[in-house]
DNA sequence: CGTCTTTGACCTGCGC
DNA sequence: GCGCAGGTCAAAGACG
């Protein structure tokens, strides 16, 4: 997987990016990409329902309408839907997803909190941005921190039989109690390395095989004290060379990555002080397109038959499309390569 | 020795 | 209620 310029439907190097902002006006809105790696875009948008603890279990019922960004046909579509579904399931027929107009304001945040975090990926792994798709979810974030010490405090109750460990994985919530999620984003990403650099410190803590895929879905966390975000990165089965990385949680710290005046730098926490409390993470590499998701017709590709995507039309806030076009405008027409 | 990965067991939520 | 799949834990091992 070393030929990231294969003839193989992708894009590459086209970085028009516009974004529906959920119907609240946002003006349409070049999206300029960083350091010569093509991505898609996915931001999967809020919803207030409880979404399971399944990280497959978005709400299709929930999502914002369609970034039309892509320059390719419905075909390079279906590509990448294989992949896209392995995180945020797959793509509804229409084109347009169903919005829920209540997390639009959220979604505003996540987009730039993705902002925040990104990476030195390009300066690190020249190779690996080459296309990257990404999606989020907004589920209603509560401290997930204080769920785990919970989760620590209350497993006093296993059976006899077990041991410590178990007795440590017992109830931590109350009866009918929801395990609330942190907004979540996904990305696609071309590249033949699994883990992307992405400018944070990152420990793993668990790997599980995924069904229907040959390819296992690793489980990392920040390294950082107190730090709560949490990603998962794992291979499309489709299309091995696409890495999905989701994001899940905000960092409340500075990015420790040395910077070397990339764009991770410019793209920091620090870098979008006004900001980054807010902000969510970006994934190392940047973006040229938005897609939707959906959670349903999982198991039923191809997932973009359908889709047009000459049909939709995203708007990009005018907070990042500003942001974004005073990071470096020379994106906004970056040539093919 | 500290940090990180691996890995099997366990928990949770959902669908049937 | 049961089974499945996703998510998490934590001991053990690897690594620098």
């Amino acid at each position: 997987m070393s030929d990231h310029h294969r003839n193989d439907g992708y894009h590459y190097g086209t970085n028009s990016f516009y974004h529906d902002y959920m119907g609240t006006g946002g003006s349409t809105s070049t999206f300029p990409f960083f350091g010569g790696g093509n991505s898609l875009m996915y931001n999967q948008p809020s919803t207030s329902q409880n979404l399971a603890g399944s990280s497959s279990a978005y709400d299709p019922t929930s999502y914002m309408s369609f970034t039309d960004c892509l320059q390719g046909t419905a075909a390079d579509y279906n590509n990448l839907s294989g992949a896209f579904d392995m995180s945020c399931n797959s793509l509804p027929d229409q084109s347009v997803c169903p919005v829920d107009n209540s997390s639009a304001d959220k979604n505003t945040t996540s987009l730039g909190e993705a902002a925040a975090g990104a990476a030195t990926t390009s300066a690190e792994n020249p190779r690996t941005p080459v296309s990257s798709l990404s999606c989020s979810s907004n589920e209603t974030g509560v401290e997930e921190e204080s769920s785990k010490s919970n989760t620590t405090d209350l497993q006093t109750k296993g059976s006899e039989d077990r041991d410590d460990k178990s007795k440590k994985l017992n109830k931590p919530k109350k009866k009918g109690e929801k395990k609330p999620r942190e907004p979540r984003f996904a990305f696609l990403t071309k590249s033949d390395i699994d883990h992307l650099e992405d400018g944070y410190r990152w420990r793993k803590y668990g790997q599980k095989a995924v069904k229907n895929s040959p390819f296992p879905r690793s489980y990392y966390r920040c390294t950082s004290q107190k730090c709560i975000v949490k990603k998962r990165v794992e291979r499309s089965f489709q299309d091995p060379s696409i890495v999905i990385t989701t994001y899940e949680g905000q960092h409340n710290h500075h990015c420790p990555a040395t910077l070397r005046g990339n764009a991770a730098a410019m793209l920091s926490p620090s870098f979008l002080s006004s900001n980054s409390a807010s902000l969510p993470t970006f994934p190392p590499e940047f973006i040229t397109h938005m897609l939707p998701s959906t959670s349903r017709n999982y198991q039923n590709p191809p997932y973009y038959q359908n889709f047009n995507p000459q049909d939709q039309q995203f708007q990009l806030p005018h907070d990042y499309t500003n942001f974004f076009q005073d990071m470096n405008p020379s994106f906004m027409h970056k040539p093919e390569p």
